[in-house]
RNA sequence: GGCGAGGUAGCUCAGGUGGUUAGAGCGCAGCACUCAUAAUGCUGAGGUCGUGGGUUCGAGUCCCUCCCUCGCUACCA
């Protein structure tokens, strides 16, 4: 492998459909930001793109159902989502989007190529059509009845009952789930793209990291699960997949006999990373081929682990299938991160969203930065915590890094009005502090190229560590008194320690860097000075303390756990609310009902099972073994003695290997809880209900 | 029950291709210090690396059994 110019820094594309949350900043932008500002300092020619990824369905279905067009939705959370990286300092050089023209000439041109040398396989099929809503219908908005296990909630590419998987046409009674009709079969064409064709070279590209006969990356450098997900996708057998689909929103596909069809998310999202490259390069006069198709150019894919497949499997196939692009040299893609013990959920609402976190957190998007990174899901899922968010502030930003940095300053304007102290020509005596420095500053600057970010943030803070204790072994405030040319000689080194800070932090916390850069009157300094003791120049003057951090008080924090818990509330009571009334029934339907009172003799939990109780009910006129699904809200022992109603005359029902002879009625609130129903004098068991 | 992930110090977690006394941060205890946002530094407690087997000269680190936890799913008639 040569040593590449140029390095060309993606980040996924957000979907326009709602804001941004900790998860996906922990989970791409963060890390992609910390890479490319790495690089940057570095020197390095970096260009770092990303944008909103504004197709699909899901767009369509909304705008349909809030009255709006597509475009205005998108529109919406576009520039939302780009006001909240620019807040939390994502540096990307363009945020670009895919409804725009550029981007859909580059997608369409793509599509051309591939399509002139023959990639795809143009195939035509039947598929369902709703004839209200006028289109066509994608696998999971088709609901019916699975074939197998007559489950009547099956989607059309699986059922989730019996777990196999789908066609559409194979359900019975198959349902729209747009409009509620029954969709009719219609003929469509597709063009089909062939990945089991292409499962050799990918397998070897992966495991390898050789394509064409040449070391192109290497795979130890790979994330272990990612590597570990391919495998198995390759190893399970790649199908065809259709690049087209039948919507009017999105990338018109660019042939005569395709009218109504888009480009399938596959060839246009990624796409957009390319179209992002030509937009900045049109605006800054450069020219994006440099970053694409030059074998100068290293392209790093930053993605979370939903991803993977996506952008190491299906992606570089067609990057190679139409020939001349660069494939990635690495996709360190992140895990999940959890929050206070959930995973997020945008439509549940459970999640910090950034702009929130600024409103309550005002110009602390560092702290947050500082956070994310430390406990980023690099190699497993992670938590982030609302209390471990605080001592992380408390305890390591404010306590050792800002107390440090105050500290030094402090000194040296109590001690030197705020000049830089000329420090004697011998310092061999600290020289296991410049040794330790300089091993820092590698190990940083190591773990930084092996995307091991946590590990390298680490190391950052050690220099503050470093500074710590350099200060509370020499102790200047005592020297001060008897020797004022050594006191000079530490201030010089701790103020060298300082601004060490200063660029060590500067990838992962820009503003506090930038804050420090000001304190020491520091103009720049780059990635190389790191680990030497000669980036401060001695007889400056430096600006008076502040401090970097501020402390985060327990009202603070309980606030934030408090304003989750109500929206997680909230949400189920509006998931839940009033279930709708069922239809109407005569006074003979419900009479068929046989309803009794009865009281349980025994019950025990049903093995292997944990929501079947199994009762035995004593009904005056004879005894009934009943299962009931209430093992989460009473125990078996609560439940002896209970007088319960019963639908005595139920068809019995074997559940777990045993059968039920009736059912329990409970009530059921808007959490879910269960709830026993009693007469008001416990009436002899038998007695009728009606 | 099925699928997925995981069980390492009080807590949160690191521990590529097996190899000397198993690590970090927080918390805790003691000591030192007072320049600093009661901040910092040092020292310590002494963890059967979930269980039981196996492979090996040698296993948190590989194989098998079992137990437990979490997520999805099934069982709520």
């Amino acid at each position: 492998m040569n040593s590449p110019s140029k390095k060309l820094i993606t980040a996924a594309l957000p979907y326009a459909n709602g804001p941004i949350h900790i998860g996906h900043l922990a989970g791409a932008y963060l890390p992609a930001d910390i890479y490319a500002r790495y690089l940057r300092l570095k020197g390095e020619d970096t260009l770092f793109v990303c944008g909103s990824d504004e197709h699909g369905a899901a767009i369509t279905l909304r705008a349909k159902k809030e009255g709006k067009k597509p475009q205005e939705i998108v529109d919406q959370y576009h520039e939302l989502n780009k006001k909240a990286f620019e807040d939390f300092g994502i540096s990307f050089d363009i945020f670009h989007r895919t409804s725009d023209p550029l981007h859909h000439e580059t997608a369409q041109d793509f599509f051309l190529a591939l399509n002139e040398k023959g990639v795809f396989e143009k195939e035509e099929k039947e598929q369902f059509y709703d004839e209200e809503f006028q289109q066509f219908l994608a696998d999971r908005y088709i609901t019916g009845t699975c074939p197998k296990c007559h489950n009547p909630g099956a989607y059309g590419d699986q059922c989730e009952k019996c777990g196999s998987s789908l066609n559409p046409q194979e359900l019975i009674d198959p349902v729209s789930t747009l409009s509620g009709n029954k969709p009719i079969l219609k003929k469509t064409t597709h063009w089909f793209l062939p990945m089991q064709e292409h499962e050799t070279w990918l397998k070897e590209w992966i495991e390898e990291g050789v394509v064409d006969s040449k070391k192109q990356h290497d795979p130890k450098s790979w994330r272990k699960h990612v590597i570990g997900q391919c495998k198995s996708w390759i190893d399970g057998g790649l199908q065809a997949r259709a690049m087209t689909r039948d919507l009017d929103w999105g990338v018109k596909v660019p042939l005569k006999d395709a009218s109504n069809k888009v480009l399938y998310v596959w060839l246009d999202a990624p796409i957009g990373y390319i179209s992002a490259t030509k937009a900045w390069a049109k605006k800054e006069n450069k020219d994006w081929k440099a970053y694409w198709q030059s074998s100068e150019t290293d392209m790093v894919h930053f993605i979370g682990k939903d991803n993977i497949v996506f952008h190491c499997i299906i992606f570089p196939i067609i990057l190679k299938a139409h020939g001349n692009y660069n494939l990635p040299v690495n996709v360190p893609a992140n895990e999940f991160l959890n929050l206070e013990g959930q995973k997020l959920s945008t439509s549940r609402n459970w999640a910090v969203w950034l702009h929130e976190y600024l409103a309550d957190f005002p110009e602390k998007q560092d702290v947050l930065r500082y956070v994310l990174c430390s406990i980023a899901p690099e190699t497993k899922d992670s938590e982030f915590t609302w209390e471990d968010f605080q001592t992380r502030n408390n305890s390591e930003l404010v306590g050792i890094y800002g107390n440090f940095v105050n500290r030094a300053l402090v000194l040296t304007h109590k001690y030197f009005d705020g000049e830089i102290p000329q420090a004697k020509a011998d310092l061999s005596e600290y020289q296991s502090i410049v040794d330790s420095l300089k091993q820092y500053a590698q190990n940083c600057n190591q773990y930084l190229q092996a995307y091991r970010f946590r590990d390298a943030l680490v190391e950052a803070m050690a220099i503050a560590r470093l500074g710590n204790k350099f200060l509370a072994d020499t102790e200047p405030w005592k020297l001060i008194k008897t020797d004022e040319a050594k006191v000079k000689d530490i201030l010089f080194i701790s103020l060298q320690i300082a601004a060490n800070c200063a660029v060590a932090f500067e990838p992962f916390l820009p503003d506090s860097s930038k804050k420090l850069k000001n304190l020491l009157n520091l103009k720049s300094a780059n990635w190389e000075s790191l680990g030497s003791l000669e980036i401060l120049q001695s007889g400056n003057i430096i600006n008076k303390a502040e401090h970097l951090f501020q402390k985060i008080e327990d009202e603070q924090i309980s606030l934030q756990v408090q304003k989750l818990k109500a929206t997680e509330k909230q949400t189920r009571m509006e998931e839940k609310k009033y279930l709708p009334l069922k239809e109407m029934i005569q006074f003979d339907d419900f009479s068929k009902l046989d309803l009794r009172l009865g009281t349980v003799t025994t019950a025990e939990a049903v093995k292997k099972s944990n929501k079947l109780l199994q009762l035995d009910i004593d009904l005056g006129f004879e005894k009934r073994t009943i299962l009931s699904g209430i093992a989460k809200h009473y125990t078996a022992e609560e439940m002896v003695g209970k007088q319960v109603v019963v639908v005595a005359n139920l068809a019995p029902r074997k559940m777990m290997g045993v059968e039920s002879q009736g059912m329990v009625l409970m009530a059921e609130n808007s959490e879910g809880e269960l709830n026993l129903i009693n007469t008001e004098d416990s009436f002899e068991p038998g007695s009728n209900v009606s």
